[in-house]
DNA sequence: CATGAATGAGCCTTCATTCAT
DNA sequence: GATGAATGAAGGCTCATTCAT
């Protein structure tokens, strides 16, 4: 139980500071991302999240004016934390000046990273891609930070490892492109699609990075 | 109009019969298409369908018993077109025999025709991928085909042109992985997340084809 | 069949002209009587008739403009023959001049002869006893026929055994009530709450013409 | 008002205990014994007895999860209460040793006081005898009770009195027949078929003891 | 703060009835 | 005459939300 709360604390956290949640604002997060996930939004009942919640169905409401809120409350921390990596202020310094020296090196420890983070808060992520297609506010939320934030940094050292030669010189957007297909689609496939199949995770990780990079790479 | 029709009855005829549709069904078929991609199949009231539609809320059910076999109506022959080309008899011998020469040549080949099918029939694909995490049926019956004729087939096709030494002898599951990952994921951000987007569509597709197979190729 | 048919055509004969049914009517008669008789009127629908008649929704209403107006071509004629004897026009004569030399021969009579038609009309006569708590139409009728024809007769005979000196002198309505209840009651535990009840029909239909001629008789 | 809540809570009352109905219950209560016993279970709609209660119709669904859980909380008191007397632990005792003399007592006792409870519950009532014959539930909570409790202290009762040589030897089933369909029969005349017409009470009910006495007694 | 009774709009579905074929 | 597709009103029931306690 502390570990529960303790991972919602931590998904709800934004900017370093701790996020105070009442137990039972804890308990009515934990049931609605749970039935969200399973049912879906629009076919999940608040009676049912306050059920499952134990407490009244009032109470949802004392901290989360609307059904939609609450699920808002879900989705925008889940949606910043998946492409919180970006969103660090020195992040690009990082990968240009030592951390990363190659776009491999780069790959690699965002596809652990992001990998470590779904395996952690699987349930709110689901609930976040299977609602975007059903509301704009969220979609827009998305597209608003990508562009702003991703796609600009994520250019920058493309740009970077073509100059220096590491990748072919076919347009950045083609790259980003790929690489993130390659990356999503392995988090989806591993957990989404196949979470019961016996994955072998660091080989078909690696096979991944290797694949992705052979494709990529200067001939 | 007569062209609306006409992709409908494409997409419902399952066994090289004509469906039989009569116009009023097609209107509702049509306008829950059309609701269900929009806002999905549990936010979308059939009263809003019958309305768009044109025709009486009662008609509806006249047609469609439960507006669960409404969604199922559009959602089965999705499905099974979706993973058509695999379930063709002749298929496998095809691919061997001559018609591609390489897996290079399949995969393009592939990748074309569901670039094809997407482009034609979004929005019932739309619903059907949107559905498929909140319905046991379909997610059922999508693994049913696909254990039964899609991955049998197509792990043939990879094993053999692994023994013909085009692709590198990483298991056959991750190939399979990769491929279908590298072909999904093109389409999804093709038609789903940036459909508006200026796509130079060959080209990008045929980058796709290189990448993917310079990262299975043998080396 | 040609039995189902002969039935329901001697219940709905009120004037000893044969009534003309069409074989379908029959069937649609039929389906009504015993849906109505098990689920109610206003629980069955006219598609349930329709389907256990094997005719379409529409035919019904071709021959009844409405529901209501099956239920009283059934209810009608059933509540007419259920006071039937008293219908005839010789009937007092009858029971005065020849026929029934006691009160006691005349309720044995009346209650064989009622036996002989719930027997044999059950369903039909359960639909009118269940409907007519809740139509008033059908209330009326059995209240303007009860008065004008079968209470005056009744009170008639009860009269002439009581100077007659069969009959104690107590008022007439308490014989004919008194009478009516024990023959309806039978019937009642007979047909309607103990239908599987293993009963010794004769004997226990004695048992009640001798119980309730003790009762009335005079002392 | 006070009264109205008082019968009802009466009515419902089952083993001592006084039943907690909230206002808001009553109403509901009340106007559904009324629409039911008036237009029956199936021909009365939620939104009816709302409107009548003067609640929401969703306040009906609050208290009883569908409307034949509201039919069953009406229908299962008064079931109960109607056969109460022979219910009671001491009863059997009461009629041997003390309280009544003979089976004229014992019948007289019986049928005022079931005169005065149909007379206090006549509209539950009604409900209860018009919807036997359309729910299984019902019939067979009656089936269970009468023979589990009634059926076996009657017959001690008759048994006795007839040991005891006040009643004819008759089958005892026969007994009981013709007594609780006299009864009955005088109750349903008096209150459901002739309840309009004049009636002096007591001396009727005393001619139907006399009449059932002379039908059943040792001659 | 938390509760849960109350609300009434809206949901999916059924119904009796009509009417073109 | 018979059909059965079409209708739209009405049915039972659920829902998100409010508010007195």
């Amino acid at each position: 139980m502390m570990n529960e709360e303790q991972w919602l604390k931590e998904l709800l956290q934004l900017n370093g500071e701790d996020v105070k949640l009442s137990e039972k604002q804890i308990k009515i997060l934990e049931a609605a991302i749970e039935m969200f996930a399973e049912k879906g939004y629009a076919a999940t009942s608040t009676s049912e999240i306050a059920k499952k919640a134990g407490v009244a169905e009032g109470t949802i409401f004392r901290h989360y004016k609307t059904k939609k809120d609450l699920l808002l409350a879900i989705v925008t921390p889940t949606l910043l934390k998946s492409v919180a990596p970006f969103l660090a202020k020195e992040f690009v310094k990082e990968v240009f000046e030592s951390q990363y020296e190659s776009y491999e090196d780069f790959i690699r420890a965002l596809l652990k990273n992001r990998y470590e983070f779904v395996k952690k808060y699987l349930p709110a992520i689901r609930v976040f891609w299977q609602e975007i297609a059903f509301h704009v506010e969220i979609k827009e939320q998305l597209q608003r930070i990508f562009t702003a934030h991703v796609y600009q940094k994520f250019k920058q050292i493309v740009e970077y490892f073509q100059k220096n030669g590491e990748l072919a010189a076919i347009p950045a957007d083609s790259v980003i492109r790929m690489t993130i297909i390659a990356i999503a689609g392995f988090l989806v496939a591993r957990f989404i699609v196949l979470p019961d199949y016996e994955w072998d995770d660091e080989a078909e990780m690696e096979r991944t990075v290797q694949c992705l990079m052979h494709g990529l790479a200067k001939k």
